[in-house]
DNA sequence: AGTTTCGGCGCC
DNA sequence: AAAGGGCGCCGAAACT
């Protein structure tokens, strides 16, 4: 392994040394905060593996996949070698096909010999990468950005290292409950084969419910026309099937997607062992590879359990999305009720909807996801009365997405120009749309993308690019925020036993001793806020938590 | 037979 | 007309 100190500028400030071991380089150097190498996922786990954690990194693959999307080149290669071509012109080598996609003091840069760049050319590109963060638009947010991203990267490894705790014998207990037995030779628990006998019984014909072409022919056979067997569809259809269906339907779920099997491959050593992926998303969110970590449904919680004497930190950050586009957006109005830790819907209501907190909060979710029939579109009106700059900020994000301009979270992060928008540009400049491949679900080539219904935001529909857009302002600067908040809490766990073991968007699980706990839940609270002020800079919006303290994750709500 | 898409649901 | 955003996961269906 080559090592080098920098200086303040991010060039060599001594020479470059050579360290057979890349632990004990870590380990030998505390002078060092800051280490400066490739790829965090291919570092990281080694060394975490050896017992030694690192307090701040600097990506570099990663800081590139952020650059170039600032830079409006999403989708050009992002490994460091694609880097130093693009620097030196030469020919740029596509990315190893595999990867994921997202992947003061004294700083260090280092690279493991035989698998990246030599030191030199790695030092090369940081160094012009540090040029790009001062050609964004905000440099100071920019940098925040790709060092957050960095820091929520540790995390992850760290994160993913721990493992969630996990009771396999309290899972298998509420399994029972839930599905009954199982029957020898894999196929349905008993409760489930009793529901499906109910549904065929109730359709006097033998129906299987997990199929959903099955049952909508059940249901016309019987003189009623559903479209889809959607639960908010068949709610409302009056049937003796309907309920056993619906309570087939959410129990299958858990069977096929968190039952015995899952627990088989998911669950060792009392630990559930998701592969968490930082900024996995064009939004910033997380995700995880396996296991379905950011889906586990309310019921199977119960299977979190800390070991014995430790407890579960459970902390949900309240009304995340409103105060993030209280934040962004500077409304006067939403900040004034975004600066108080009391519910916000409720304040919303109060100032908007004559106390109706339901409207208020369908009214809020309506403008950030772009909601565009049923009461959304009255409450919108409401909201756009007491609330004008905040849905303005999302209004004008929807046209800006619509007409396939860049759009940016608060610190930067950019939206990809959806797959439509050249077509569509393409379709406004007359030239002809020859690529089948480019319209799933559309007819002819040269159609009018808008015409029909298409599903995705990259289908061609410029209506379904401008919800896109509208909703990433909102969910990636909450993003952003999230990222500042683990990074400190991360920090603030440093000294103790305590350790993050999940993260779910707006909600964080720390396991840590008992008499930790406490400390803990102020260290939540601080982190939040002064993720906010670090984020958005000087703010009236707060960021409150809900946290609780339980042995149990279910317990928490 | 192997791969991709679809339908439906889980979470935020 | 409940056609709002982001994801992952699973089996079945559809495709090659």
């Amino acid at each position: 392994m080559e090592l080098a100190p920098l200086g303040p500028d991010g060039l060599p400030a001594g020479p470059v040394r050579e360290e057979a071991d890349l632990a004990e380089a870590v380990r030998s150097r505390p002078d060092v905060t800051r280490w400066v190498w490739r790829s965090t996922a291919e570092v990281y786990p080694r060394l975490l593996a050896a017992g030694v954690r690192v307090e701040r990194c600097y990506d570099i693959e990663d800081a590139e996949t952020l650059l170039l999307g600032h830079e409006g080149r999403h989708g050009e290669p992002r490994s460091a070698a694609a880097a130093l071509a693009r620097l030196r012109g030469g020919p740029v080598p596509p990315d190893p096909p595999q990867r994921s996609a997202a992947p003061g003091a004294q700083s260090s840069l280092f690279e493991p010999q035989g698998v990246g760049l030599p030191l030199a050319d790695l030092l090369a590109v940081y160094a012009e990468q540090q040029r790009r963060h001062e050609r964004t638009a905000h440099p100071d947010r920019m940098r925040l950005l790709t060092a957050a991203e960095s820091a929520g990267m540790l995390v992850a490894a760290e994160m993913n290292r721990a493992g969630l705790p996990w009771s396999a014998d309290v899972h298998r207990r509420v399994l029972h409950e839930l599905l009954g037995e199982r029957y020898a030779g894999g196929g349905e628990p008993r409760r489930l084969a009793e529901l499906a006998d109910e549904v065929s019984a109730a359709f006097g014909r033998r129906v299987r419910p997990d199929l959903p072409a099955d049952v909508v022919k059940a249901f016309a056979r019987a003189g009623i026309k559903v479209g889809s067997t959607r639960r908010w569809e068949l709610r409302s259809v009056d049937h003796p099937a309907v309920e056993p269906l619906l309570e087939y339907k959410k129990l299958y779920r858990i069977w096929v997607a968190h039952g015995w099997s899952w627990l088989q491959d998911w669950v060792r050593d009392g630990r559930f062992r998701p592969e968490f992926l930082a900024g996995g998303t064009v939004t910033g969110r997380w995700v995880t590879n396996g296991g379905g970590a950011l889906q586990i449904p309310k019921v199977i919680r119960r299977a979190v359990v800390a070991d014995p004497g430790w407890r579960l930190v459970v902390a949900d950050a309240d009304q995340m999305e409103p105060r993030v586009l209280a934040a962004i957006s500077r409304d006067p109005g939403l900040m004034e009720v975004a600066g108080r830790e009391s519910d916000l819907y409720q304040s919303v209501s109060d100032r908007a909807f004559s106390g109706d907190r339901a409207q208020a909060k369908l009214a809020v979710l309506g403008a950030v996801y772009g909601q565009t029939s049923g009461d959304g579109l009255k409450n919108l009106a409401a909201l756009r009365r007491r609330f004008p700059r905040a849905v303005a900020y999302v209004d004008e994000a929807a046209r800006a997405g619509e007409e396939g301009r860049l759009v940016r979270t608060w610190l930067g992060r950019t939206c990809p120009p959806a797959a439509g928008a050249a077509e569509d540009a393409a379709e406004e400049a007359g030239l002809p749309q020859d690529d089948p491949a480019e319209h799933p679900a559309g007819g002819p080539a040269g159609q009018s993308a808008d015409q029909g219904w298409m599903p995705g935001y990259a289908s061609g529909n410029s209506r379904a690019r401008g919800r896109f857009a509208r909703n990433f302002v909102v969910q990636g600067s909450a993003a952003d925020w999230a990222l500042l908040l683990l990074a400190g809490l991360r920090r603030a766990c440093r000294d103790m036993a305590a350790e993050l073991v999940f993260f779910q968007h707006d909600e964080v699980i720390v396991h840590c001793p008992q008499d930790e706990a406490e400390t803990v839940v102020e260290a939540i609270r601080e982190a939040a806020e002064l993720a906010g002020r670090l984020t958005f800079g000087e703010t009236p919006v707060r960021f409150p938590f809900t946290t609780a303290v339980v042995e149990c994750y279910a317990d928490a709500k």
